[in-house]
DNA sequence: TTTTTTTTAATGCGAACGCATGATAACCGT
DNA sequence: ACGGTTATCATGCGTTCGCATTAAAAAAAA
């Protein structure tokens, strides 16, 4: 009907239509009638806004990584007067899937993670995305450890990495019902414990 | 030609070529035709061993864990006269995507990692797969608690998922370019500093 | 109002898919 | 030696895929 459409939230609600499609029937699933199906629209209007399907899920994962960013500054911005740990902490925790909303982007995220090892332009926005976060981290972890909040011969440039890729790991076992959300966060609270001083006094 | 063919082996044969593909092309690449290409064979025989594409995956997974089991007990039991973290270690290190065989079992792995969170069947595989490793890993932890080899104030029981994750965690980041194999190892060898004492005398 | 452009929908096409069928050839038990 | 079983292959069928084409409707431009 109208002619007066946004081109780029237009692309982004058919995006979100692609997320339900991976995180409910699969990566291998998504065709553009499925798409459009989900998105409640034509087959036509899906390939109005995306000349081909490959430039549909590379939108898609470009707009994963806004949605990701987005769901941790709004949770980290949320804290009042935070400690360092508070922030990694809910930094750390956001990407676990642990209500709906996060696992639909723990489902999208691995899927494109197994799609870029034979997608080299996936690998790529992957690296980059995730390459960000990591330096974020890193940079929370070293403000941590100027402000005194880490115990003594803790290595920041080490226990960023490490706090960042053991919550990566627990992303998948969670996923298949392997460990419990609550057991995950257990063990980052265990990893905190032994990086932060404890609560001075 | 033979009626004299192994059916297990032939089977694993099969399923080595999705191996192959799934490594190559992709998950959703995979279809008989080119796992029968791959194989050297025809699609017929493809279909003689495994009725459905289905059962073939089935059997594909539950032949990986075979193979990363194998793999990992061949790696620890060249180990002469190992310590526990030797043992540790070795173990850690096999399940990171350093040689091509690595590689090729971590993509695949994610692959069914992928699918699994659309596919119950695959889940239950996986976990039940994964669940046994960590096991191990958790009673390789205690053992070394039990030897002594462990710091004072580490428990096993929290350090032992811990490291396995960590280590789950960095398969996907090592497949896409975003961390080298050597600065997974270093960052898997200052965890285990942080766990095991220093080689005493 | 008339014209043009944009959005949406409907349909067609060639290719590839999973799977079923039938034919051929080689080994086996008797 | 020979019928029966098994492994292998080639081919066909119905479906679905990505993509191209065309048409209709509505807003913007004239």
């Amino acid at each position: 009907m109208p002619k007066l459409v946004d081109h780029e939230q237009r692309r982004r609600l058919l995006t979100e239509a692609v997320f339900a499609v991976i995180s409910t029937q699969g990566f291998e699933a998504v065709s553009l009638r499925d798409v459009a199906q989900q998105a409640g629209v034509s087959m036509g209007t899906v390939q109005h806004y995306f000349p081909t399907k490959q430039q549909m899920l590379s939108f898609a994962l470009s707009h994963m990584r806004e949605r990701v960013l987005a769901r941790l500054q709004a949770t980290v911005g949320a804290l009042r007067e935070p400690t360092r740990r508070d922030l990694i902490r809910a930094a750390t925790a956001v990407m676990l899937p642990v209500d709906p909303a996060g696992r639909e982007e723990a489902c999208v995220n691995i899927a494109f993670f197994s799609a870029a090892t034979v997608t080299p332009a996936y690998a790529e926005q992957l690296r980059d995305g995730y390459g960000r976060i990591l330096a974020v981290s890193i940079a929370n972890f070293r403000e941590a450890a100027r402000l005194g909040e880490l115990r003594d011969g803790i290595n920041p440039d080490v226990e960023a990495p490490a706090l960042y890729f053991l919550t990566q790991g627990l992303i998948g076992p969670i996923l298949v019902g392997l460990y419990r959300p609550d057991e995950a966060l257990a063990l980052i609270d265990a990893q905190l414990d032994r990086v932060f001083r404890p609560p001075s006094s």
